[in-house]
RNA sequence: CGGGGCGUAGCGUAGUGGCUAGCGCGCCUGCUUUGGGAGCAGGAGACCGGGAGUUCGAAUCUCCCCGCCCCGACCA
């Protein structure tokens, strides 16, 4: 039984200064975390305590599923991530240290390596595949910016499993058991969440999608479809754009357009001439970017900008995205700026990608790369053909949906968990191999699946908390009955004794605000702060043989006779 | 890394060159109080983020450094 009494705790009345988000205030506030340095936190007892009833749900769900724990060292040696090329590759976040004799240590951001090279040593058959193992650990990422306290923190904890499959379809299978498990999980642990297809590459890449849970001062924008349910992170989403019949448009017009290079002003121009009718979405913005050194070209509607985080991510294999400056204008001096259109890009030995927006048979008004001259009935598939089609314009609320055309809307979230079909890429560069029933030697398939513990914490909190203080869900709060005796002599204070001990033989945890000294008032806030599911008043009702029962998240109160107390808050709990 | 804000006691803050750095919460002692952050009285607690400088005199002005928060870039 915690007993405030004795609790290593002390709230704050008032909010933090350097705090600004609901979880990272409240939690703060109510004594379960304290800020150590920008993204670090000690947890005092009752944050310990939540944590720990986290990382048992994730704990016996994983075990559940078959899953196995093992836990890794968070200080790593250079080597194994020299293999894989991530000491140089993971960059500036990657924490680096050196022991005594200089040799080249380094904090875990993640155990890819770790797991694939712990499989290889200890098996060598297809028999002892499949296989899924996890740990829950404490990773180290030296963010560029941590933030919202311990939403995105520099140490967190982690739960990451990892999948070894000697197949593609033993992948899926192992895919799917760690997608079922997380349903569970974060079932159980009170979270609304929303399953969100990531980016799996429009080059037919591996599956993944991620657990969203929706939360105004979340860090991802994912659409999300009200009529369907479909849900894409930005940078996945598809957008779906019928081809149309070109026959019956006039062929390619060259117009003088002196003075007209951006959009805006190409629209004015057009309507003075054409008398009105004409928006910028009739136009065809031709961006000229760099993808690792190579220049491409992308087509866009006019009245929509490049998502380069998106094109990105449906760019396989490419690092560094950026748009044209004027040194890349110099090394292609065909291209004139302001009026660049698709016509004759490829002439040039540009790639030309186009957003699915420009769907074949459209026409359009574009560049005519040419100084001063515009072009209209521009047609896709008539006067210039796209090498492919690349997501790349931004989405935008009100865009429609993919499956059924229902406009979707935009939102954000907090991500809590991410499952990801892996493939090869670690057992092929650790050379991670199994024989098969032939005595072949087969490279193994893996999945690496995450959900954030910690972070999981301030998830919960930002969803769940309101104006008055923390307001867990009955699984994970650091106790499920907080028991406030008021008063001043000990009957009171020996009957909620009694209470508590008496719903801790059922299995009930309870918390004991035992202060002889604070007043009523002072308990009840606490109370209402800390979150605990119900609470229990054993005070003045007394007098009638009664206790006060409270919901936390309803406020609801009722009397109740202190001789049916314990199945009464039995049966709230159930 | 770019932009903005901030750093005074455990927490929240006042103090723009001049007396012993002020207030609220919390903490300690005593008395009273006990159903919504009690009252009175007394008390402890601050190298005013650090360093250098200007000045008769610096929390306050100047320079450098460090740290923290927010927006963005970045990252899962």
């Amino acid at each position: 039984m915690l007993k405030m009494s004795t609790l290593f705790l002390r709230t704050l009345r008032d909010d933090p200064a350097d705090a600004e988000v609901a979880s990272h205030r409240l939690l703060v506030r109510a004594g379960y975390i304290r800020r150590v340095a920008a993204g670090i936190y000690s947890w005092l007892p009752l944050g310990v305590i939540t944590l720990r009833n986290i990382e048992n749900v994730v704990r016996q769900e994983m075990d559940k599923a078959g899953f196995q724990e093992v836990h890794f060292p968070a200080l790593l040696p250079r080597e194994a991530y020299e293999v894989t090329h991530r000491w140089e590759e993971y960059g500036p976040s990657l924490f680096r240290l050196q022991d005594r004799k200089g040799g080249d240590y380094l904090l875990g951001p993640t155990h890819e390596e770790m797991f694939t090279l712990m499989v290889k040593s200890e098996y060598s058959s297809y028999k002892d595949l499949p296989l899924s193992i996890y740990q829950i650990q404490t990773k180290y990422r030296d963010e560029a910016r941590p933030r919202s306290g311990i939403i995105r923190g520099r140490e967190f904890v982690m739960k990451d499993s990892y999948s070894f499959d000697i197949d593609d379809a033993g992948l899926d299978i192992s895919y799917q058991k760690h997608r079922d498990a997380y349903i569970k999980c974060f079932d159980r642990l009170g979270l609304r969440y929303n399953i969100v297809k990531a980016v799996s590459g429009a080059m037919g890449g591996s599956r993944s999608e991620e657990f969203l849970a929706p939360c105004s001062t979340g860090e991802d924008t994912y659409v999300l479809c009200p009529s369907c349910g479909y849900a894409a992170n930005v940078e996945a989403m598809v957008t779906k754009v019928a081809a149309s019949d070109p026959s019956g448009i006039p062929s390619l017009e060259e117009l003088d357009t002196p003075n007209t290079p951006t959009i805006d002003l190409l629209v004015a121009v057009m309507n003075e001439k054409f008398g009105g009718g004409y928006t910028a979405a009739d136009t065809l913005k031709n961006i000229m970017v760099i993808a690792d050194g190579r220049a491409l070209a992308v087509l866009v509607p006019g009245d929509r900008e490049v998502d380069l985080k998106r094109m990105q991510e449906n760019l396989s294999g490419v690092h560094e995205l950026r748009v044209f400056e004027e040194a890349d204008f110099a090394q292609y001096p065909q291209l004139v700026k302001g009026y660049i259109g698709p016509q004759d890009v490829k002439a040039f030995g540009i790639t030309l990608y186009a957003d699915p927006r420009v769907a074949p048979g459209t026409s359009w008004i574009s560049g005519a790369n040419k100084k001063d001259l515009h072009a209209r009935f521009v047609v896709n598939g008539r006067d210039f053909i796209p090498d492919a089609y690349i997501e790349a314009a931004e989405v935008r609320a009100g865009d429609s949906c993919p499956e059924c055309a229902t406009e979707i809307v935009i939102d954000r979230a907090i991500e809590i968990g991410h499952i990801f079909q892996l493939g090869r890429k670690y057992a092929d560069a650790l050379n991670l191999t199994v024989l098969d029933q032939n005595g072949k030697s087969q490279v193994v398939t893996m999945g690496s699946y995450g959900i954030g513990v910690s972070r999981a914490v301030a998830a919960i909190a930002e969803q769940t908390s309101d104006e008055i203080g923390l307001n867990w869900p009955v699984e994970i709060a650091p106790a499920k009955v907080h028991i406030v005796a008021t008063g001043k002599d000990d009957l009171p204070f020996d009957t909620a004794l009694q209470l508590g001990r008496d719903l801790e033989a059922l299995g009930i945890s309870v918390m004991l605000d035992d202060r002889r000294d604070a007043s009523p008032g002072v308990k009840f806030k606490d109370a209402e702060l800390i979150g605990n599911p119900i609470i229990v008043v054993v005070g003045k009702a007394l007098v009638d043989g009664n206790v006060e029962v409270r919901v936390r998240k309803s406020a609801d109160k009722s009397e109740v006779a202190l001789s049916l107390a314990v199945s009464a808050i039995a049966s709230l709990l159930t």
